[in-house]
DNA sequence: ACAACATATGAATATATGTTCATATGTTAG
DNA sequence: CTAACATATGAACATATATTCATATGTTGT
């Protein structure tokens, strides 16, 4: 966080609150956190990927099937799930010409759940 | 869901497997629910928007101490909180000619703390 | 009424993102 | 080896998004 100490002594009429915003900011997280907890939540934040994620936390399921269950293109479904792969959201395993997808973070299920109630709960 | 039955006897040999498929699309959310939780994710998708959420968990803030905090524009603040209040992500009160934003949602508090944590542990 | 201030917002711009199309890669069956 | 197939990927395109700048709105104190 920051080292930067608070000066108390700063007048207190201002706008901008020097004790709070000095006190905020050490209680903030870093840009790279942040940056990286948008990245999570930006692969979540994409309706084909929730669809996607959704049918996986029910079963491993191979490609060419997770697109006639969304219902959308092969390649499109290619594309997002090697996003999802970087991710480590996924897992993959290879089985002849064919590739099984399956989640791979218990953190993402819940996550998901999470979203799904939150949609549901209002 | 689906109403669509699932036939058992078409040909098993297909790469889409249609009984795996007719009951994971039975299983699957509606285009519109997936569309929902993604506006959700979506908004945590963003690190300018993860950062000021973050400071609002603490405590409630005006407009240009968080732009102070998370040393950005007061305008790009003023944009993104806009957002943030049409999903009543986060309420504001006036207070003279300050605004006040706080968090008005506790599965988000708990969707960020989970983000947060996600990326802690690994 | 006026000046100073906090916030909101529209327009413009740059960048990121998702889908499609065409094609490449790699596997299996014949 | 070849054809059929499942998947992956690069390029192109359209759309969405975030930030900045300029300015509008609304409040407070003089």
């Amino acid at each position: 966080m920051q080292t930067k100490e608070c000066p108390e002594d700063i007048c207190e009429q201002l706008c901008e609150h020097p004790q709070i915003i000095c006190i905020a900011k050490k209680e903030s997280i870093s840009d790279h956190e942040a940056q990286q907890v948008a990245e999570i939540f930006k692969l979540l934040g994409d309706p084909t990927r929730v669809k996607i994620l959704q049918a996986l936390t029910k079963r491993e399921l191979c490609v060419c099937d997770i697109a006639a269950v969304i219902e959308m293109g092969q390649s499109a479904v290619s594309h997002q799930l090697r996003l999802l792969r970087n991710a480590r959201l996924v897992r993959y395993r290879r089985e002849g010409k064919m590739a099984w997808y399956s989640l791979d973070d218990e953190h993402v299920r819940s996550l998901l759940s999470q979203g799904i109630d939150h949609i549901k709960h209002r």
